[in-house]
DNA sequence: TATATTTATCGTAATATTGCAATATAACAA
DNA sequence: TTGTTATATTGCAATATTACGATAAATATA
């Protein structure tokens, strides 16, 4: 199939997992370092840092911008990309809820 | 292609991506979830619970025990498995560091 | 031993993802 | 207008993922 089921889960399972998918690739990552390692906006230059394709980094970044993470402003030829920290925190916010469950009382067999 | 160009990045970047790779699924969220509910572990009843076949529930099992995120102990015909809390914590470590990036000092563009 | 129960593995179909070449589009510059 | 630059889109090939039926393997019980 390659298409999960997501009608059988609840929507906060599905956007973790929605969350996950889109920060589970290498290059969205060092895209996303990039952008927050800079003090300016990235024009044009993710091509050279991040060393794929022009295609390739234009796909992870519509990925990202879908997601809301990340936006976009058009400056002249370029465009220019930063996180949009509002939607970051926001997810942010939901995968720390996710990874700081804690164990209930104690475990017997493990 | 279908395979990420891992060679390209740094390790800490593959690394970040493998985790949240293997929580980008509705199904392995919610097994961990159940997991972490739960204060006794899971032995045989994850199939009714989460609501795939069994096959599937098994072949999400594996991936997660693949990252060591989970372990399964034999209990008889059945086994057991559990949140492996270290690996766990290990995970919650790296995840933590990457989503609590700050923005460097200010943007212009955005 | 034979049977039942539980989980893993194999094989396969449907779909998704990744990456890139070629090309299109948009905005500026001359 | 024409050319240049920067980014997006299209189309495609290679591979990965998801799900499940069939079956195997392992262990308990009669």
């Amino acid at each position: 199939m390659g298409v999960s089921k997501t009608e059988i889960f609840t929507e906060e399972q599905n956007r973790i997992a929605l969350y996950a998918k889109v920060l589970g690739n290498p290059a969205r990552v060092a895209i996303l370092q990039y952008l927050f390692s800079i003090s300016e906006c990235v024009c044009g230059d993710l091509v050279d840092v991040i060393g794929l394709a022009q295609p390739t980094i234009s796909q992870h970044l519509k990925e990202l911008k879908n997601l809301g993470i990340i936006q976009g402003n058009v400056e002249g030829t370029s465009v220019c990309y930063c996180v949009n920290m509002e939607n970051w925190n926001t997810m942010k916010t939901v995968m720390h809820q996710f990874l700081d469950l804690d164990a209930a009382p104690k475990k017997k067999c493990c």
